[in-house]
DNA sequence: TTTATAACTTTGTGATACAAAGTTAATTCA
DNA sequence: TGAATTAACTTTGTATCACAAAGTTATAAA
C-alpha cells in the first residue's frame, strides 16, 4: 500500500506544486517570470513562496545591481524534498494504471 | 507546460486521492475496509466519499441481505477523470525529474 | 430485549487558498 | 528635480474545507 501520509502537503498544494515543477525544471526563475507563467495574483505568488522558503525548498537571489529582481530556486533540500514526492506520484501512477 | 488549471481539485486532495487510488487499483471496497486501510474517522471518510459521489466518480452498492454494509467503486466517469488525473501527475513526475 | 455494529449526520474549529488593495523603495522619464 | 512606473512585497478579508468528535438510526446478533 501507498503510504499517504508521506505525501508531503507542503509540496501537493496545487500552487506550490507548479511552483515546485518550474523551479525543478529550470534553475531560477524570477518572480515576474513565475507570475506571468502560472497566472498568480501577487500575494497568492508570494505567500506560497513564503511557505516553500519557510519549509526550506525555496530560496532568493537578488540581483544588487540594476532593477530590483527577485530569482527563486530550489534548496538542495527543496530538491531532495521533491524528488521524495514525485517518487510517491510515480506509485500512484503506476497503481493506479494497472 | 503543463496545465496545471487542469489538475481535477476533487482528486488532488491527500484522503481523496488515497480513495481514488483504491478504487482504481481494485474494484470494490467497504466503507469499513476503506476506513481502515486509510485510518481516516467515519466523518472525513464518508465526506470525502460523499465528495467523490456528488462529482459523479464513485457509486455505491448496498448488500439488500445480512448485515448493513456499503460498497464503493468508481464509475465510469470517476475512472476517466482519474485516468486524466494520472496523465497529469506523468506528465509533472517526467517534468520534474528531467 | 439488550447490546453491538455499520453507516451515516451534525457541529465546531482551525487552517489556508486567494483576491484585492495598500506599501515601499528603486528606477526611468519628462 | 520631481512625477510616474514598476518590483516585490504586506495586510486584510472572505470563503472554503479538512478533520475530529459526538450524536443518530437501523439492523442484527446474543
Amino acid at each position: 500500500m501507498i503510504d499517504f501520509d508521506k505525501l508531503d502537503k507542503t509540496i501537493h498544494e496545487r500552487g506550490r506544486l507548479s511552483i515546485m515543477t518550474m523551479l525543478a525544471s529550470r534553475g531560477e526563475w524570477k518572480f515576474q517570470e513565475l507570475k506571468d507563467q502560472l497566472k498568480m495574483s501577487d500575494g497568492n505568488l508570494i505567500t506560497h513562496l513564503r511557505s516553500l522558503q519557510k519549509a526550506g525548498y525555496v530560496s532568493t537571489e537578488k540581483e544588487l545591481k540594476g532593477r530590483k529582481v527577485t530569482k527563486y530556486l530550489l534548496t538542495r533540500s527543496g530538491k531532495k524534498a521533491f524528488k521524495g514526492y514525485l517518487r510517491l506520484l510515480g506509485q500512484i501512477v503506476t497503481q493506479g494504471s494497472s
